[in-house]
RNA sequence: GGAGAGGUGCCUGAGCGGUCGAAAGGGCUCGUCUCGAAAACGAGUACUCAGCAAUGGGUCGCAGGUUCGAAUCCUGUCCUCUCCGCCA
């Protein structure tokens, strides 16, 4: 949500969300979002002025000559309720225009209608390091020149995807996933269940060296710890809702399509000091996601699916957007930590206007994985400022070294998917149809080879 | 599942129809004193909305109701605690 003073002050800038198809135009109008903003300020005063008399008719009662008052009493009263109606008629309407308005793009985010129009500005694979910045380029990025062979499989040759070697290594089943569950559900097993494990076992390690508290949080939520992370009412058609006669007290529950929610309304309504931030949290949770609208789309594999594992990184902030800036550098600089010590090639790119997803975003980059299989490139991570957009949805305030109570700012940043698994398994193929097992996680899975 | 108790400011805790945004104590901040500290003493110490301000509105878990007037009475609701039962 945005601070209802910077609309009244910056129609234009929300109206312009709307024309780069940023914002729906559908649900976004501005012009009747400020004609409700000042019938909203209009009721107020009257209901202000209203309730200003009633207490100067409760002083005059003190007297205990109540005679004359009961008129006029019940009358304020009358008023005051017809007032609070139509207040109450406006906020509803004047809120629900203020719940679709997406966060503000910082002015370094490219602008553009869709991921045609994403930057790609990093690109990394483990022989050569860096690429050099002239490879780098727009929305498909530097695809062709990365290499069709696996980074670490020791030889040139195709590559398979990860359903087949992962079927023929008898390490994931998806048969068994439509079985149990339907389809877009996986098992992982054995040395592939070891491998993604270790995948977060070795990032957790990482994270609790570099402060992050460890969480352990509900995965059925409330619908405000949703909408407080704003994937209601944006992505509301993804998340599931739990449908059942034994819901305690007729508490309506989701299941959450990421920890996010759970780690950011831990601290919902709460007052933080200054010199406790940034708060630093992580949570490994299973994350549910109804992939409406990508029927047909990724159908095969563990790539996209109904639910898979998730370690999020979650931070919370003073109200400082270089500061942010400098936070989410750093997040991306854990994303790259860990592609790099499992040696998977990928690239950053600066998501534009358009492409920004979900609405408290105001700054975002995504990570993708190299895969040669296929020839392109998989998000494996996103990693976003959302300034204060979540905070005040959620309330979570903080006391400045000078005393003032401000709306902190967050930040988020997929630590490691089971997407992961499948980088791996591209990778890490050799020709005679083995999977290596990656350094940093033989320890762990007690093996070097699989196969 | 059964029975009971309670939700007040940073904390403890009073108030149970007007004098209450709220006693008292603690904590914290500033000041006096001191070479410094402790102690003592003095002052301050919730949030929020409108407004340049003066000022005014709202908030005693939350939502309604009664009343000229509600932290105080009534109803609903959420949460916490205790005991019993059941179960890890």
């Amino acid at each position: 949500m945005l601070d209802p003073n910077y609309i009244r002050q910056n129609a234009e800038k929300i109206k312009e969300l709307v024309n780069i198809g940023r914002a729906s135009s559908e649900k976004v109008d501005v012009d009747l979002w400020l004609k409700l903003d000042s019938q909203r300020k209009e009721v107020l005063l009257q209901l202000d002025q209203i309730n200003r008399e009633k207490n100067k008719l409760a002083e005059r009662g003190k007297s205990g000559d109540v005679e004359g008052l009961r008129e006029d009493g019940k009358r304020l009263k009358e008023e005051s309720n017809k007032l609070n109606e139509q207040l109450a008629d406006i906020t509803t309407q004047w809120q629900t225009i203020m719940d679709w308005i997406p966060n503000i793009p910082f002015t370094e985010v490219p602008i553009g209608k869709g991921a045609d129009d994403n930057i790609e500005f990093k690109a990394w694979e483990p022989v050569n390091g860096y690429l050099p910045i002239e490879k780098l380029s727009a929305a498909e990025g530097s695809g062709e020149h990365m290499s069709k062979f696996a980074a670490n499989g020791g030889a040139d040759f195709a590559v398979k995807p990860h359903w087949e070697l992962g079927k023929a290594l008898d390490i994931i089943d998806l048969e068994a996933g439509a079985k149990v569950s339907g389809s877009r559900f996986y098992y992982i097993k054995k040395e592939g269940a070891l491998l993604i494990m270790g995948v977060f076992n070795l990032l957790m390690r990482k994270l609790i060296q570099d402060g992050f508290d460890p969480m352990i949080v509900p995965v059925l939520v409330k619908e405000r710890a949703l909408y407080g992370s704003s994937q209601i009412p944006g992505d509301a058609d993804q998340i599931y809702k739990i449908e059942s006669k034994y819901l305690e007290d007729n508490n309506q529950l989701y299941l959450i399509g990421s920890s996010e929610p759970s780690n950011f309304a831990y601290f919902a309504d709460s007052v933080l000091i200054e010199k406790d931030l940034p708060v630093k949290v992580m949570a490994q949770t299973p994350c549910f996601r109804s992939e409406v609208g990508s029927w047909g789309k990724d159908v095969r594999g563990i790539k996209r699916t109904h639910q898979f594992d998730k370690l999020e990184m979650n931070v919370i902030t003073e109200a400082n957007i270089d500061k942010a800036r400098e936070m989410h550098e750093y997040l991306l600089s854990l994303n790259e930590w860990l592609l790099q010590t499992l040696k998977l090639p990928y690239h950053v790119i600066n998501m534009c206007t358009g492409d920004l997803g979900y609405f408290a975003a105001a700054k975002k980059y995504d990570v993708e994985v190299w895969l040669p299989s296929a020839g392109e490139y998989m998000e494996v991570m996103s990693d976003s400022i959302t300034t204060d957009y979540q905070t005040r949805r959620l309330n979570i305030r903080y006391k400045d070294s000078e005393n003032n109570l401000k709306y902190a700012y967050t930040l988020n940043d997929t630590g490691a998917t089971h997407r992961l698994l499948i980088a791996i398994i591209e990778h890490y193929q050799t020709q005679d149809g083995k999977l290596l097992v990656p350094e940093a996680l033989q320890d762990f899975v007690g093996k070097s080879v699989i196969g």
